[in-house]
DNA sequence: GCTGTATATAAGATTATCGGAATATGGCGA
DNA sequence: TCGCCATATTCCGATAATCTTATATACAGC
């Protein structure tokens, strides 16, 4: 049976990675670790609101911080992430090429 | 380079499953096919809002359904929704002891 | 200490999601 | 055909997510 905080975990996780500015944002950051600074010019998005999907991640435990100087540098804290995005990519693509198929929505 | 639609069909997905009612159902699943008559007594929810919960799984492309009779059975349509969930759930199980570790929240 | 740069946080408006009640649809048996 | 059962859909209120602007924090260099 699945503990109660390990579904709520779950639920965040998934939260977490259910916006396209975030799943870019792992995407960036699974080349390698960046500051702020560097992740900011791939959006067209306000800082704070880079900055918020950024402590979004953070908080599901998706990313690791770490502070240089007046720098943030975010990474990827667990690997299993991009996994998830594999996996779920993959879903997506067989879903779509289903749909296709049928001619459905 | 990930296509639109394929980003939009990921998010779509990692958003059907950030509902602790929808992974429940898709655990529930995973054991093997059930009418809407079986799942509902499992949640202390109206049948509407179970409907909706298995209608946004069902166009997130996780869940097939095929009606016999007067009832619908849903089934997982694809099964690499369960190792999503695996997945998850060991991402959050790190995290969730590396908070015991540091005393983190 | 002051100024500028880098980042996070707060406030507030807008939009999306979730839930239940009510309603619609469609098969089934009398 | 009529009424019942199973399920989906609509409507609407409550809650939560997202975005921007403005403000706070904190380090760096002078």
């Amino acid at each position: 049976m699945l503990s109660v905080p390990r579904l709520d975990m779950q639920v965040r996780i998934f939260g977490a990675l259910a916006d396209p500015i975030r799943i870019k944002i792992i995407m960036l950051l699974s080349g390698g670790d960046r500051c702020v600074c560097e992740i900011l010019p791939a959006f067209e998005r306000s800082q704070s609101t880079i900055s918020k999907h950024l402590s979004i991640l953070y908080n599901a435990g998706l990313l690791d911080r770490r502070i240089e100087g007046n720098r943030t540098i975010y990474s990827i804290k667990n690997r299993k992430v991009v996994e998830l995005l594999e996996t779920a990519d993959s879903i997506a693509l067989e879903h779509l090429s289903s749909l296709v198929e049928t001619g459905g929505d």
